[in-house]
RNA sequence: GGGAGCAUAGCUCAGCUGGGAGAGCACUUGCCUUACAAGCAAGGGGUCACAGGUUCGAGCCCUGUUGUUCCCACCA
């Protein structure tokens, strides 16, 4: 048998066992007909990404999922891929433009697109190599980009066809604008920060002279734009003004004064300024009023020629300066702090700018129709189950969704504006000519989609639509789809309602949701904070078993968690542990197959019983997502049940002569663990098969292995209960040793009174080894001398050591005593359990068995305990 | 304004459908017991935020309170 170095080493071992599994098509996923598909798309990571803590939980929680289906039997298919992110792509290309003092507009854009195809070109894989790392078993022949040929096909087959449905236009609205990436964005890309700032309160003076109105306002440069003011009809103060006209100060401009039931009479003065162009609110009052649209910021977010003097200043430049005059002029009446919510955009984190813009929608109230009842009818499922109300609180009140976005990099909008007749040509194809007026002068849209419009497409896009594929037909719809919280809305109702129209299928029937991951003091990993803790580095230094391991107990699904490296490093000895037990059974080994010896010993049946529970229960664990519960259930399993009990019983046997009872060890030791590894595999995947490849094994990789089933020959309940009397009595052992701090070299003799002789005798060399025992005499009567003995007492024996310089009567009485009336407390509670009838009769019969074996037993230790009370004070 | 999460040991957190309070780290004591000192054994430490309620029985279910975090929302 090989000799295993003492430590585990994952450094040498994660790249060899990578290389395996990918050089024998472990990860590939086959069609297979006699097979259930199980199938999980990969929240494609950008482009330019680098894999952070958030992804690696990510692709821990997808692996171990697709890893426990492939070896239950399914044609598991793990689709991976990356997106091509339009604005974080195109920013990090235009800052390396930067330092060589040009910006896109300088190459134009298809040279532009040039140099961002190199870059994806140079960059693209970097966070695939790092995922492998992490040990996702993805089949990456099959890995998909969101810009590649079938994407593209699929984007534009989406485009045109919603068009056609009417459920994609064009329409000028108030769209979000980021005046730094010059883009609009959707709704969901604006993020809104609380941020102190003021109300102004500015006068406008009537037009005839007759007095003025105070507007309130919290943005004092869009007064350039503003085109009336306005009040609410049922507000007193002001019926006598509604319908005249006011002056707008420094623009000097006649505005209307409008009633209009959206103006809040207890908010500021009761009068609003009416800016169309600039706020969504005043649009639609504006809409209602037909007041004037003027748009006073350009693309940058500075005042426009229709600013007059301000044209060319920034909005906060042209903030101050138009305060100032406002306030030379005597127009502003007063200042108040006054904090609000400014929306800003989540890739710069600038302040966006509502503005009136041309613009491409999706019309999203017929689709989300679907989308929702998909989700009431459980059709799909949110894990945790409260995200779903997440999911449809924001379904139910979605508005259209702003598509276009003023960039190069992404799929460009296939739509072409005919110079001649203005009729818009939308195509699958491309277009050459006006399709109404047959025209040859016509020009593409310039805009690309939101990123989002084509990832909303990934679980079928990557399966080959719009063609009708044999992939397609056999993995759609998939079925988990893992991800954050965070991007519920961005993605995940997307790619439902894409799903549900496209495909007339919900793309998946379980959305496991996971929450962040935190630095130490529950901050969010962040650059600008400088606090990201790189997953690569813990692999570096822990293992990605480790990592893995840590990443997925220890929380439950939905909720943030903390990362400690020390719990790295804990899991770091978890996998150290498993290895060196493994070392342990290989050293022992003289068989060469896996097989489980005809006779079994007393512990061998614990441990198989103990497996067995453990098996049935990490695997429901795992059909329930609790991912956690499971690993943490293998984890107690192979510390406590299996190294720290099990190998310690077979010490004896495996150095005995009885040659029968040795390879009975061996081969108990050898399948139990061979089984654990495979409960163990998806969390811990090099570790195991590593190990598993070291051991004698059937089949060629433990990732393709069948998961342990239940096996109900494998239950023996008598036989758990038994040694775990034995165990309770060497822990009662150790525990007096322990307290009299006796070192394990002294070993004495053991004298058990017991009439449970039977189990006892079967427990001698457990006693020798793991109760330090020279000699182990049973008897059902006290020994003799016994009052000079330290005893330590169960519910069924009382076990004597001479250890006759370390007794002291009296501190023996002392303890004893203590034991006494804990004991004496348990059995109080449960007695008056017992006594009280409501209990006895109405709790179920098993749970009232339960307390009456409980109270059986304390009685017996309570009697034990008062006979050794009654012996010690005699002695005295 | 609406909604959700969290509050359990010194720290970070588990605790699944109600039935004797757990883990990791930290701490104390003793051990190099030939798999593992990245280890073994024993131990200390908790009014399960607070107040009610349902129940034979509540960390868990219901109501309310407090604190805290987050999400959503067009009050200028």
């Amino acid at each position: 048998m090989k000799e295993l170095p003492k430590v585990y080493d994952p450094k040498v071992v994660e790249k060899k066992i990578y290389d395996m599994w990918v050089e024998n098509g472990c990860f590939r996923a086959e069609r297979d007909e006699t097979k259930k598909p199980f199938t999980i798309v990969m929240p494609p990571p950008n482009v330019t990404g680098q894999l952070h803590m958030g992804h690696a939980m990510d692709a821990a929680l997808q692996d171990i999922l697709i890893r426990f289906k492939r070896m239950q039997g399914y044609a598991a298919l793990w689709l991976p891929g990356v997106d091509h992110a339009g604005i974080a792509t195109q920013i990090k290309v235009e800052e390396e433009l930067r330092k060589e003092g040009l910006t896109r507009y300088d190459l134009g854009r298809e040279k532009f697109l040039e140099r961002v195809w190199a870059w994806k070109q140079k960059y693209g894989d970097r966070i695939v190599e790092q995922q492998k790392q992490l040990g996702a078993s993805c089949d990456w022949e099959r890995s998909r980009f969101t810009m590649d040929e079938g994407c593209s096909k699929a984007v534009r087959e989406v485009f045109v066809s919603l068009y056609e449905k009417g459920l994609i236009y064009k329409g000028s609205r108030i769209i979000n604008w980021c005046p730094h990436c010059t883009t609009a964005l959707s709704d969901a890309e604006v993020e809104y920060q609380d941020k102190p700032g003021h109300l102004w309160h500015l006068r406008y003076p009537l037009a005839d002279g007759s007095g003025d109105v105070v507007v309130a306002t919290t943005r004092p440069e869009t007064m350039l734009g503003d085109s009336g003011v306005a009040v609410n009809p049922n507000d007193e103060r002001y019926t006598s003004i509604v319908g005249k006209t006011c002056i707008l100060p420094l623009v000097n401009k006649e505005i209307p004064i409008v009633a209009d039931e959206y103006v809040d009479m207890e908010f500021g003065t009761g009068c609003v300024k009416m800016t169309p162009a600039h706020d969504p609110n005043d649009f639609e009052v504006g809409q209602r009023h037909n007041l004037e649209i003027i748009r006073v910021l350009d693309d940058n977010g500075k005042v426009n020629e229709l600013g007059g003097k301000y044209c060319g200043l920034d909005r906060y430049e042209a903030r101050k300066a138009i305060l100032a005059d406002l306030e030379a002029g005597g127009y502003l009446v007063k200042t108040e702090e006054h904090a609000h919510n400014v929306g800003t955009c989540y890739r710069c984190h600038n302040d966006v700018e509502p503005l009136i813009s041309a613009q491409w929608f999706v019309k999203m109230k017929p689709l989300a129709e679907e989308a929702i009842r998909v989700v009431k009818d459980g059709e799909t499922r949110f894990v945790p189950d409260r995200f779903s109300a997440t999911y449809l609180n924001w379904m139910e009140n979605v508005r259209d969704w702003c598509i276009s976005r003023q960039l190069w990099w992404g799929h460009q909008i296939p739509a072409w504006y005919c110079a001649d007749c203005g009729h818009i040509t939308v195509s699958r194809e491309d277009a050459h000519e006006c399709e109404k007026c047959h025209s040859r002068n016509i020009t593409r849209d310039e805009d690309v989609l939101d990123t989002w419009f084509s990832s909303a497409l990934w679980p079928f896009e990557t399966l080959g639509w719009p063609e009708k594929t044999a992939d397609l037909d056999y993995f759609y719809p998939t079925d988990v789809l893992v991800t954050g919280y965070d991007i519920i809305f961005f993605w995940v109702a997307r790619m439902i309602f894409s799903g549900c129209e496209h495909m007339k299928q919900t793309p998946f029937h379980t959305v496991l949701i996971h929450g962040l991951v935190r630095d130490d003091k529950g901050r969010k990993m962040s650059k600008s904070l400088g606090n990201g803790i790189d997953p690569l580095e813990m692999i570096d230094r822990f293992g990605s078993d480790a990592l893995r391991f840590n990443l997925v107990t220890g929380n439950s699904p939905g909720n943030d968690m903390r990362f400690y490296t020390e719990r790295c490093e804990a899991m770091r000895n978890f996998a150290n542990k498993i290895w060196n037990a493994s070392r342990f059974v290989m050293m022992n080994l003289t068989i060469n197959d896996c097989e489980l010896p005809d006779k079994l010993e007393l512990e061998d049946k614990w441990i198989l019983s103990r497996f067995n529970s453990v098996a049935a229960e990490v695997t429901e664990n795992m059909e329930k997502y609790e991912l956690g519960i499971a690993a943490q259930k293998v984890y107690d399993f192979i510390w406590d049940s299996y190294c720290d009990w099990y190998i310690e019983f077979c010490k004896t046997r495996l150095q005995s002569e009885d040659e029968a009872s040795k390879e009975g060890a061996q081969r108990v030791l050898l399948w139990v663990l061979t089984e654990t590894l495979k409960l163990l595999h998806p969390f811990m995947p090099f570790l195991t098969e590593e190990i598993w490849q070291a051991l004698p094994h059937k089949g060629d990789f433990l990732i393709s292995s069948a998961w342990p089933e239940y096996n109900k020959a494998h239950d023996f309940p008598k036989e758990e209960k038994e040694i775990e009397t034995v165990m309770n009595a060497i822990k009662a052992v150790r525990a007096l040793r322990a307290e009299k701090n006796v070192p394990p070299s002294k070993k004495p003799r053991l004298y058990v009174e017991t009439e449970n002789t039977a189990a006892y005798t079967d427990g001698i060399p457990f006693f020798k080894k793991l109760a330090y025992a020279s000699e182990v005499i049973i008897a059902s009567s006290t020994p003799e001398n016994s009052g000079e003995m330290a005893a330590a007492i169960t519910s069924d024996a009382k076990l004597y050591m001479p250890l006759a310089e370390l007794v002291d009567i009296d501190k023996e009485l002392e303890r004893i005593g203590r034991e006494l009336s804990r004991a004496q407390n348990d059995y109080d509670r449960i007695n008056s359990k017992l006594s009280n009838d409501a209990f006895v009769s109405k709790a179920p019969e098993q749970v009232v068995k339960a307390e009456r074996e409980k109270a059986e037993k304390l009685t017996a230790l309570i009697e034990n305990l008062k006979a050794s009370v009654k012996n010690l004070e005699a002695m005295k």
